[in-house]
DNA sequence: CCGGTTGTTCAGCG
DNA sequence: GCGCTGAACAACCG
């Protein structure tokens, strides 16, 4: 489920939950929640792959993970690890990371590397990412701090869309190209967040778990690729920015 | 039915 | 203290 488009997505199917009062607080995880009983959600923000339930000074930070889940006014069948109950509706999450941290929001999260936020700068991004020389761009797709919110599938997608080799250090990146990268992941959020919205995300991968390059037909290369070691499907011909 | 993974944290080790 | 590795978490898809 879970890079930065869905859980937006959980995000905005939330918003009815905006300045209710939590009624009851239920779940197996081991974090203390029973004090917020009573009181009112003040937002329902989403930072990356991080989705954040806040009350005045505070709040609950849920991640998804590799497996999580979640249902609104629904439940499964699974244990459920956080519930929250309202007046009318409840959200419940399964198998997920849950956090309570006493801090203001916006003092704890930096929404200018978050590519789906209105807070999103593109120059501040450069600047970071040209402070990595000696980085591969594959692990600095995936780095949270520089493109809060991109996730494998995006990686993958991205470096295609620009034709960068995965394995290319930052260092021998042209300014041009690096500022296209940042532009595309951005871009690439959006289509990811429209196509995920409509059931139909899965047919518009281009190179993640191809067989062929749709550009070139020559055979798609799957390697582990940067420090991350995580899969990297691309194509030899087409993206050879070295 | 089994193998692999859209992710992160942490223990253990050299 | 460091970087690196692998485990743990545990559900769904093909």
């Amino acid at each position: 489920m879970p890079e930065g488009p869905s859980i937006y997505i959980l995000k905005e199917d939330t918003q009815l939950f905006k300045n209710q009062k939590v009624l009851k607080i239920q779940g197996n995880t081991k974090v203390d929640l029973g004090h917020l009983e009573g009181k009112k959600i003040l937002g329902l923000k989403s930072w990356g792959k991080h989705f954040l339930i806040c009350f005045k000074g505070s709040f609950i930070r849920i991640h998804l993970l590799m497996f999580g889940s979640y249902r609104i006014n629904e439940r499964k069948e699974s244990p459920v690890r956080l519930s929250l109950q309202f007046k009318k509706g409840e959200l419940n999450f399964y198998t997920c990371s849950v956090k309570y941290l006493e801090e203001d929001v916006h003092a704890y999260y930096n929404w200018s590397v978050d590519p789906m936020s209105e807070e999103w700068d593109p120059r501040y991004v450069y600047k970071l990412i040209r402070s990595n020389p000696e980085r591969m761009i594959c692990d600095v797709l995936m780095d949270q701090e520089i493109f809060s919110g991109v996730g494998n599938i995006i990686k993958n997608e991205v470096l295609f869309l620009t034709r960068v080799h995965p394995e290319e250090m930052v260092s021998s990146l042209t300014p041009k190209k690096i500022m296209k990268i940042i532009k595309v992941a951005r871009n690439y959020c959006f289509d990811f967040y429209k196509w995920k919205r409509a059931f139909v995300l899965k047919k518009h991968w281009l190179i993640y778990k191809a067989k062929k390059c749709p550009e070139c037909d020559v055979p798609v290369s799957l390697e582990h690729t940067g420090k991350g070691k995580r899969r990297t499907f691309f194509c030899e011909n087409c993206q050879n920015s070295v």
